[in-house]
RNA sequence: GGGGGAAUGUCCCGAGCGGCAAAGGGGGCGGACUGUAAAUCCGCUGGCUUAGCCUUCGUAGGUUCGAGUCCUACUUCCCCCA
């Protein structure tokens, strides 16, 4: 369906299609219209794989936030507690691993408290509810989940789907725990519906078929309408996918990732990507990022420092985010060492001995091994105190320390500070 | 069941006459230029106590002074025939 000419009456689906939040609606006409009455009970769904999510699943949060702030309906963040067991083949072009029930249990308990930033839990009428298809999906009887449900789903059509039909295509293994993943899923929306009422599934563009699939299940097993609404998948300007580098991803806890390099993230965002950043993943009036987003050449960093900080705040709190900015202010405008950078310390005994530098920097996680501190120093990418490092054999010593640390620095953005104990 | 092919630097893709720490990409990291951006150019991209040593080419053996390369068995994947 078009997008385009589509003219919503909702406050939920005009400030989703105005943010750039849609790529594609089964009905979006059916789902304004929910959404105006304020009846719109919506899930996502989240895989328990990682203990943290990543700024990959931010989008689809924030389009449950969007639709409780809007007054549009009641969200419902789903925790894949019983589906990630089986493994979803969407995009996947190899058989995903097998996570043990342990470790699923341990990830969704990580996952769950980044919702109570963004959405208000309770027992209101938009008040959102946490769910877990773990409680339906782990009791469910074989033989009586293939007579109610399974009959339901055509093999014929479930060939076709372009996750199914990737892995024949390739002559890739699809195993039947995998082949499996939709029809759950396709339950689970059936399974909301009668226990909350919930008629809409969002998600990634990956779910479109996944999502389709359950309100056809719906339809046969006498569900009111429901609805798929789907976000695009998001790349950079230059065309790479977002939050995905080598180093890891861009995880929302900040045990996984530290909130300055969180801010960090954002702050180095491309100068293409800061509009469409602003109105997917801060909550500013349009009219306010469009007059940022005007702003050219260097004044365009005024820009990402609104985006690493506003974006910082909404997962990491105000606190955080102010203290991010105020690090980076201090490390990159005025060369000083602020006191919240990340830090390690040694023992003092061993920095008196005298603690070699590519040592040093090890410990510090700048760099994986001493071989490449020694590429490092080579490459001139090592500073110590902001002053390069040219002899790999120097040593370090407290008569370095100031303010009580030593700045060891990989490349400009990357600082720890070491401390001795 | 029969026949043929494949598995390479623990990010990915991919070359590799018996002398190999192993071509080339992509990605990543660093440098220069900038604005903590992009683009461009340059360097790096097994480990260590670095004139040297150690460990890597699906697994296990074998041939050889020497094996990613040859032989045998096994594992996994793909293709063709039944």
């Amino acid at each position: 369906m078009s997008t385009a000419a589509f003219r919503p009456k909702s406050d939920f689906l005009a400030a989703l299609l105005e943010r750039g939040y849609v790529h594609q609606c089964s009905d979006l006409e059916g789902l304004d219209a929910r959404a105006k009455a304020g009846e719109l009970t919506a899930y996502i769904g989240y895989d328990c794989t990682a203990p943290s999510l990543h700024v990959g699943h931010l989008l689809s949060i924030m389009m449950l936030s969007w639709l409780q702030r809007t007054g549009g309906g009641k969200p419902i963040p789903l925790m894949g507690g019983g589906t990630t067991r089986v493994g979803d083949p969407s995009g996947k072009d190899e058989t995903r691993k097998i996570l043990t029930i342990e470790m699923i249990d341990a990830n969704k308990a990580a996952i769950r408290n980044v919702f109570s930033k963004f959405l208000t839990f309770g027992a209101g009428k938009n008040d959102a509810v946490m769910a877990d298809n773990a409680e339906w999906l782990t009791k469910l009887n074989y033989i009586e989940f293939l007579r109610d449900v399974g009959r339901h789903f055509s093999v014929n059509r479930m060939m076709s789907m372009d996750s199914v039909k990737l892995r024949l295509e390739r002559d890739q293994e699809l195993s039947f725990i995998e082949f499996n993943y939709m029809c759950l899923q396709a339950y689970d929306f059936v399974e909301l519906n009668r226990r909350y009422g919930c008629i809409a599934q969002m998600g990634g563009s990956d779910q479109w078929g996944n999502i389709v699939t359950g309100i056809d299940l719906g339809r046969r097993m006498g569900t009111p309408q429901l609805y798929a609404l789907t976000a695009p998948l998001l790349t950079t300007a230059s065309g790479a996918k977002m939050g995905k580098t080598a180093a890891g991803a861009v995880w929302l806890e900040a045990d996984m990732l530290s909130p300055y390099d969180y801010w960090q993230f954002w702050r180095n965002a491309e100068d293409g990507d800061v509009g469409r950043f602003l109105r997917l993943f801060t909550f500013l009036p349009l009219d306010e990022i469009a007059r940022l987003e005007k702003l050219g050449g260097a004044e365009i960093n005024e820009a990402k420092k609104v985006l690493a900080n506003d974006a910082t705040a909404l997962v990491h709190g105000a606190a955080a985010a102010d203290l991010a900015a105020e690090t980076a202010r201090k490390t990159f405008e005025e060369g000083v060492a602020a006191a919240t950078l990340p830090t390690i310390s040694v023992p003092r005994s061993e920095l008196d001995a005298g603690l070699g530098v590519l040592t040093a920097f090890v410990r510090a996680g700048l760099v994986g091994s001493t071989g490449e501190a020694r590429r490092q120093v080579k490459g001139g990418g090592l500073r110590v105190n902001d002053q390069p490092v040219t002899d790999e054999r120097a040593a370090l010593d407290a008569g370095q320390m100031v303010d009580g640390a030593i700045k060891l620095s990989l490349g400009k953005k990357k600082h720890v500070l070491l401390r001795a104990d």
